[in-house]
DNA sequence: TAATAATCTACTAAAACTATAGGGTAAAAG
DNA sequence: CTTTTACCCTATAGTTTTAGTAGATTATTA
């Protein structure tokens, strides 16, 4: 299942890169467009300025705005961060790699092969998908 | 991440496909070999015989079975059981569809577009591999 | 039939995680 | 200096996960 926490970070992002202009947009404005909770949202985009996403302004006329173009940002980038590793076990994950205490070597492991197999078919839609695909299409 | 519950259900439908005779196994024999707490497994077991993979004998003797030809069960059927809907939100799900209280349409959502194309990579390899595909391949 | 070996069932519970709410601080703008 | 906004910390209710405990039930064997 895919966390709230992912789901309204990636709705938050697909806003944020779907506004023309670059002005900071506040919170508010976001969690009242995607019917999220302000306070969770809050959070969620404090951590996604912490990693290098977002940049923020406090103050009047303040609130977030994405650093990088959408294009340049990677599924695989925002999905680690917020929902965590993408491998669905540790002992076939790229970025947080940990070895299994129940199995004695993984070659021998019937779900390490499976993961693995799932773990490459999630990355190639991960890595070939970017922020920018995700902003609706409109009619022009 | 995929739960405990799942992992060693595998495991133990994997050993189960890879016994050479049909006799019933224990329990106990499958949570030693896999370092899997039996009461756990005991449960797990359960599931899998209620909802038709396997079968049971009670008694001395007694344990479980694979019903069906392990090239006869697809991952989807299991994974469905054990770990419950492929698709990471309910409105991209083909058997656990919900519709999303945040969500005006999906159409528009962009957390829905790119479900859908995991959803579907998770398909493709769910149903492209079978409980005999996991069973590791010994030396002839 | 009595003993034994196994599955079956229900109840409980600790631990971790999820999704939020509350309240106060700091900075920027006017 | 007041308003507006992000920032930060804490708490908490609820759910899910991962089991453990205790015993009932059924089938086999002697």
């Amino acid at each position: 299942m895919l966390s709230k926490k992912t789901k309204y970070g990636l709705k938050a992002l697909t806003y944020l890169a779907s506004q023309d202009n670059q002005k900071p947009t506040q919170i508010a404005e976001i969690a009242e467009h995607e019917n999220i909770s302000q306070k969770f949202l809050e959070s969620i985009l404090l951590t996604l300025r912490r990693n290098g996403f977002l940049g923020s302004k406090k103050g009047k006329g303040g609130g977030y705005y994405l650093i990088k173009e959408p294009k340049d940002i990677p599924m695989t980038a925002i999905m680690r961060i917020l929902e965590g590793p993408i491998a669905m076990v540790p002992c076939v994950s790229l970025n947080f790699y940990e070895k299994c205490d129940d199995c004695p070597t993984e070659d021998s492991c019937s779900v390490y092969r499976l993961m693995l197999k799932v773990r490459d078919a999630n990355l190639k839609v991960y890595r070939n998908t970017s922020l920018a695909d995700l902003i609706e299409k409109k009619p022009a």
